[in-house]
Order: C-alpha cells, then structure tokens, then sequence
DNA sequence: CGATTCACCGATAGTACTATCGGTGAAAAA
DNA sequence: TTTTTCACCGATAGTACTATCGGTGAATCG
C-alpha cells in the first residue's frame, strides 16, 4: 500500500487513466457496441455523470483511445527501426525483418486486435485512422523494398510493388493473430514461414533487376502491420458493392 | 408491371426477402450497431412492429442473415471447385487456382466484408461461424496441399502446413479487398502477385520431397477465403491478451 | 484560518430501441 | 356468401443509454 496521499490533479489523472485502461478492455471483450459510458464508469468505480468530468463526450473518449493507441504504435515502430539496425549477418537480418513486426504487435495484442477490427467496420470511428495507417504502412513498405532494387519506373511496377507490400502486411498479421490465438505457439515457426514466403516475391527482384544479395528490406520491420489505430471524429462510410 | 396479385404467402415471403435485403444493405454500410428493428422495418417499407411477423426476435434475423450468407458462400466454393477441375495446362491451373476465390470474393463484396469484420468482432453474433468458416478453409487448403506432397508426418509438418494455408487465405482476402477498394482495378495483376507468394512456399515443396513438376495445389481455389457467413447464436468471447 | 475550487455524486430529462397488444381489412376457406 | 385466417398497422410499456444539473466535501489558495 504505497499511500501517498496524492493531489488533487495526481487523483483526477490517474481516474482519467482508469477510464480509458476500462475503456480499452470493454472495446476488446465487446467490441465497440459495449463501450457505453456507463459501463466504463463503473468498471473504472466512479459514478456514471462523473464520466463527464474527464471527456466532453462519448465520442472524445474515442479519440483518446485512438491517440494512446496511436502513440503506442508509433513507439514500437521506433523501436523496431532501431533494434533491426543493429542486426548483424544478412540471413539474420532478413529473418529479424519479419520477426520484429511480430513481436511488436504481440506486445500489444488488444490494440492489434482492435486496429483489425476498425479496420473493416464502417461504424468504428477508429475506421479512418486505422486504414491510414495501414496504407502509411503500404507505403513504408514500398519504400524499403523500392530502395533494395524492385524497379518502380512504370505505374504497374508501383502498384505491383503496392500490393507485394500489402501481402507482406497480410501474412505478417495473419501469423500474429495466429500466435495470439495461441494456434502458432512458436512464433520462430512464424518467421519461418514469412521467410518461405518471401522468396516467392523477392524471385521477382533477381528477374528484373540483378544487384542484389539474397536478403530482403531492411526494415520491412518497421511498422507493425497496420492495424492499430484510431483518430476518428467521422467514419468516412466506403460503400461497396 | 407485372402485376400478378400475388398470393398470400407469395407477399409474405417478399416481405420477408425485402426485410433480409435491406438488413444486408445496413450491416454493410453501418455494421452491426445500426442494425435496428427500425432501420431495418423502415428500409423494407413496413412497420417496425410488423418486422415481429417475420422474425422472433433480432436475434432471428441475424441467425437468418447468417444462415443466408453460409448458403452463398458454400454455393460459391462448389463452383469454384468445379471449374477449377476444367482449366487445361499447369501453368494455368495455377494461376486459375488463386484467380477463382478471388473472383468469388468480389462476386459478393458486402458478405466478404461482413465475414471479415465479424471475424475480429466479439460482439458479434457472427463472430463464432466466421471464425469456423475461415478455420474450414484452412483446413481444406491444408489437405489440398497435403495432396501435393508436402510432408505431414510430423506435429511441426502439420503445423507449418497449417501457417502456410493461413497465409495463403490471408494473401487472398488482400487481394480481394484492394480490388474491390479500387487500388487494384485489375485482377490479374492480383493473380500475378499471389502466383509470386506461391513460388515462396513451393520451394519448401521441392526442398523436401521431389516428386512435382511446377504448379501448385489443383484447387487452393476451394473456398473463398473464409470470411462470410455466420450461425451464430452466441459469440463465443476469445479473451487475449 | 476562512474562502474558493472542483472531482465526484445522485437525480433526472431526453432519446432510441425492443417487444407486445388489440384492431383492421383483404385473402383464403367453408 | 359467410366465416376464418393472418399480414400488417398504430400505440405503448419497458429498457438502456447519453448528457445535464445542483449539491457536497475535501483539497487548495488567500
């Protein structure tokens, strides 16, 4: 019992905090349906009207979950560009490339999760902020593979590059949700496979071009597979079909 | 117009289609929270206490939704199991064994996108049956392979085999969705980039047994990537983290 | 110390939804 | 034709949620 007694703008803080630590569990066990802020009032302890002390709205809280969950994105991506610089010996590295994206989303399994499930549900209003990230994770993608040798003269060189990029964030959470769910235990096993998958793309680098080694991007690592989060305000509706 | 009176049971049953019709039409444009009774009675031009006519509960009409959407899908996978037996030439074989699940996807973009929302949705009475679908798909995909001589006599075998279909379905549905986004108007392109992925996970193939000649699994075609349907009930809350 | 601030409370107005009920008229059965 | 059935209607009870308001006491300030 450490009982500092604590001041007044330490107590309201760390209330904050529980509402949005609450806040992020009923999204996760329910989805965003559940998130109501008398649920997150009471799962925090305070009175459901207190909610009101610490967020305009219902919707504001959404934000502040998009931006926490965005800042941790932001952080591991930073750490993973670092750790992957420091890799020594090409097959390592390459394998380091797949397996530092894995860890990164492992870290924080209910924010993948609820990245991936914005992602597809046009009445999220994490929808807009977690399918720009992915697409900023398609582009940094493209980036570091473009920068090993992948033509992009063409606009169908782009696009292919494009969607190679969006396949390697695809397989990449697949193998996590995988690992998550407990299905893939070894997450080696995982690289394994991203790894057997990758040659088939990088065939594609020793046809067109011929400078090159036999180990992939860098830093294919660097974001965590575009999944995370949020900054709403309007879910831009996508209509299909 | 043709207007032949329709029968009772004939109008019933229009009313009925009507209501699953605009039901579809709202979960694909506002998810599952904006499906109300209301919304749903009001897009099928009846009365919202009449929708109790046709369903006993909102429950019903999602188990109905559910049970529709598994119908299609399945219907789906039979014919692509059917045409792909009928494409002459290995080569294209192979090409026509990612080219049918893409196509049966974008034949029904809104159920594709339903399934894969309610995948990662636990407050969806969908969750359960879309998780099995995509756990079925897997599953054919690995006997497919199987067939084609990849090895499965160890845990870790299987296990691999299991990751590699995974990807394989995961590399699909990205696909998919660029196309039907608009990123990747053209199909083919798409097909290209999966052929790329396969020649990955056909080395392992030509690594360890040596009996095959070049092309890939006769039918990965099977289902479209195990994202549609429902039957659900209650959604079985998977807790991670 | 006395005055002020403010995080929190309970109560409640207002809204949106689910589900039930009795009534109605046209189709179907007799 | 007469009777019965039933798909649909409007009204409404009941529930769950959002957001506001005035009150309270402890921390903070003068």
């Amino acid at each position: 019992m450490t009982s500092t007694p604590l001041s007044r703008s330490e107590a309201k803080d760390l209330t904050r905090r529980r509402l949005i630590r609450a806040a992020f569990a009923i999204l996760d066990e329910e989805g965003e349906a559940g998130l109501t802020t008398v649920k997150v009032s009471k799962a925090a302890g305070i009175a459901q009207s207190s909610f009101y002390v610490h967020f305009k709205d219902r919707q504001e809280l959404l934000r502040a979950l998009g931006e926490q969950a965005g800042e941790r994105l932001r952080g591991a991506m930073r750490e993973a560009r670092h750790r992957a610089r420091e890799v020594p010996g090409d097959k390592e590295r390459h394998r380091e490339a797949f397996r530092i994206p894995l860890e990164a989303i492992c870290r924080h399994p209910a924010l993948f999760r609820l990245g991936l499930r914005a992602r597809h549900d046009p009445s999220s209003p994490l929808q807009e902020f977690a399918v720009e990230t992915a697409a900023a994770y398609r582009a940094h993608l493209v980036a570091d593979l473009a920068s090993f040798g992948f033509p992009t003269e063409r606009e169908s060189d782009r696009r292919r590059l494009e969607m190679i990029a969006d396949g390697i964030g695809a397989l990449t959470n697949a193998m996590a949700i995988g690992h998550i769910d407990g299905r893939y235990p070894d997450l080696e096993e995982a690289v394994d496979v991203l790894v057997a998958f990758s040659y088939g793309y990088l065939r594609l680098l020793r046809k067109d071009s011929s400078a090159w080694s036999g180990n992939p991007p860098s830093t294919p690592s660097d974001a965590p597979p575009a999944e995370v989060c949020p900054e709403p305000g309007e879910s831009s509706k996508k209509g299909n079909l």
